[in-house]
DNA sequence: ATTGACTCTGACATTAATGTCACGGTCTAT
DNA sequence: ATAGACCGTGACATTAATGTCAGAGTCAAT
């Protein structure tokens, strides 16, 4: 194994952590490069590319990449996603106003059904609760089964 | 347009607020008569039936479906939506030993679930906050007065 | 130069949720 | 009894996101 002067690439790598291929984003994200494609033709992300025509993504592209499959495990539609990166890469307020309302009614859903799950939670633990002392209640004796 | 005795239906709605047909479940939450014929299939909820075929839903039948829509536009799949609607909802403590386990095991996700929604909470609010400070930030040139 | 791993594009398939249409039955006011 | 507004099932279409496959080009190591 002559490991020469050769690997240049690795080395980049290592000085400057500068690009990653899609096969190297995929695996470092979890996304598979069939959904990565997806996502730039959609206009999510815009890699460069080489002289060949390889894709070429800086590292920032990984966090990128994440917070766009957070967004859409949220059932947030690529489109929408394209709406709020636009606002955060660029400046333009007039993105961001058309896009904030989004935000906050997504934020307004998600209080909605954190305070569902809780309900949900307590009267789930209600319930055991009440299973455990009838259990006790009826330890000893057998098989009255009543219903209210 | 005479009125007599004869909306009986009408008078036992009012009577009780027993049961709905599909179509005006449909209307009372904006889901679509398909939508909840497909929400039946998948097990999500389950009207009686009259005589005659027709789907028969009692009052509660609204509030379900309203979670419903919200938990899929939050990204859960009918599959997932199912599982929780089933403990809220099958009160009969008939099987009550045999579905403790269950129970505590839903009770895990359910917690691990809002844990997670917690942590998008935060980082859409974030995100939120970022756009604001950005938008207030260009505020001190150029008398804009916006706001709600 | 050849091989193997990787990439490109493009096409077709699939899954989930929903829309739509067609054809037929039900209910109720006239 | 008949019209009109419902409802039932079933089939096909569509959208978004993803999977998969095929044919061809690229790159790095031998």
């Amino acid at each position: 194994m002559s490991r020469s002067i050769i690997n240049l690439r690795s080395a980049i790598h290592l000085k400057e952590g500068w690009t990653l291929k899609i096969g190297e984003l995929s695996k470092a994200t979890g996304a598979s490069i069939r959904s990565i494609r997806y996502y730039e033709k959609q206009g999510l992300i815009t890699p460069a590319r080489t002289e060949s025509g390889y894709r070429e993504y800086h590292k920032f592209a990984v966090e990128q990449v994440n917070t766009i499959r957070l967004y859409l495990k949220l059932g947030l539609s690529t489109e929408q996603i394209a709406g709020f990166l636009q606002c955060v890469l660029m400046n333009k307020e007039a993105f961001c106003n058309e896009v904030l309302p989004v935000y906050r009614q997504k934020l307004k859903e998600i209080d909605e059904q954190i305070q569902t799950l809780v309900r949900i939670r307590s009267n789930l633990e209600d319930r055991i609760q009440s299973i455990l002392s009838e259990q006790t209640d009826n330890e000893s004796m057998e098989g009255t089964n009543d219903e209210h």
